[in-house]
DNA sequence: AATAAATTTTAGTTGAGTCTAAAAATATAA
DNA sequence: TTATATTTTTAGACTCAACTAAAATTTATT
């Protein structure tokens, strides 16, 4: 069935949301991500629920079916496949794909996303360490941890990050923070569970409980 | 200003027009591209119109400004830009990016544009022979032929084609003629203006005069 | 020049997706 | 457990871009 551009975009948003919690999605959760407001929500949520891609009752909060998750994941994968892209091939930094990302995201063609993931080499994650779904909607599992997880003196090496705000990003960046730097908590000051981290070729640095929550990483 | 989806649209549409007559194009000529009712024609035109981007006088037909036409232009280009990207690197053959490219030209972003072009280096023409107006909407001057002008036993090379519908390019194909493919016209028949056609490095081949038309040719 | 035919515009609806304001339901607290 | 606060839904309205049917204008034809 034809999807449109804003029907996406809830499927979308009540998926990002599903991810962090097991509970159902309240109406003002995803009101707040759409950026509408919560009566716009209601009427969207029957529609969706119609079509049969949310089980929804009034006050209740929604959840996604089989198939609306599948929507939800083939758009993720389109998202994520385009980013790599735009990094990869056109020299964007990580901080700065997204808004081109959600447009490209909605391009409506099954042959072109086979082409363009075969085209970056069936990458397994985007610029962030997110999971690409393959064409099933299948994530690979990563068994990342957070860097606010484990033990002083643990090496370890940045895999992704758990928010992909532009800010956020270039805060890493401006840390020397990458993708694939190592690195090895130095301190964790009890007070504040703040940290000094030693970085792989750069002096050390100092980061916030939150930063560190952020950050994903695969021990090495 | 902002440009929705469908004003992007029309502003391509009397564009398209524009380029094959002087005159003023009728709302009748619109609304068949636009695959809408002339109704809805006219109340987009006024619309185009207060936003300064077509002269439009009721009854009298429509012209694009120079600011509409800048609008067009930068529409084309990226289309353009896209269906090199789709043939060039994603392996998609001619007759296949139309469709692709359509959705494509309405993503919003003058880096990835600027990137993109950098990316295919620079490509004066899409996998059709059509040019691509630069960033200031400058379209490069070609100076093509059609087949169907040309004098008998005049070498020749095919540079682009003047329509660029999926049967006609596939019509093409199945004829091995590209672009790029060397040509000389046999024989011309008085009776219903068809050609016989030799083409390097395959038997001749008959073409009507309709399909030499369409064929746009360098001398050689 | 008058009439017929074709084109274009107006008027009034429709559907998608949004909004505000008010009502209903649920959750929290005295 | 009743009152209060919060969340969610309903009702009604708005914009955009389309539609149909009827009216107006232009063009073509006798």
């Amino acid at each position: 069935m034809a999807t449109s551009l804003a029907e996406e975009n809830y499927l979308k948003i009540i998926y990002r949301l599903s991810e962090v919690t097991e509970e159902d999605i309240s109406t003002n959760a995803v009101a707040e991500l759409a950026q509408t407001k919560a009566a716009s929500v209601t009427d969207m949520l029957r529609k969706l629920a119609e079509k049969g891609w949310v089980n929804y009752q009034k006050y209740q909060g929604v959840r996604l079916t089989e198939a609306g998750q599948k929507i939800a994941l083939s758009i993720v994968r389109k998202h994520r496949l385009w980013e790599v892209f735009l990094v990869e091939k056109m020299g964007f930094n990580w901080d700065e794909v997204h808004e081109i990302a959600e447009q490209l995201e909605h391009i409506d063609s099954d042959e072109l996303i086979t082409k363009l993931d075969e085209f970056l080499d069936f990458p397994k994650t985007d610029p962030h360490g997110d999971p690409i779904p393959n064409r099933e909607g299948i994530l690979p599992e990563l068994g990342y941890l957070h860097l606010s997880d484990i033990k002083v003196n643990q090496r370890c090496v940045l895999m992704g990050v758990a928010k992909d705000s532009a800010i956020f990003l270039q805060l890493l960046t401006k840390l020397n923070l990458g993708l694939g730097t190592k690195l090895m908590i130095q301190e964790i000051n009890d007070f504040d569970r703040s940290l000094v981290v030693k970085v792989e070729n750069s002096p050390p640095v100092f980061i916030s409980h939150e930063v560190a929550r952020n950050i994903l990483i695969k021990l090495s």
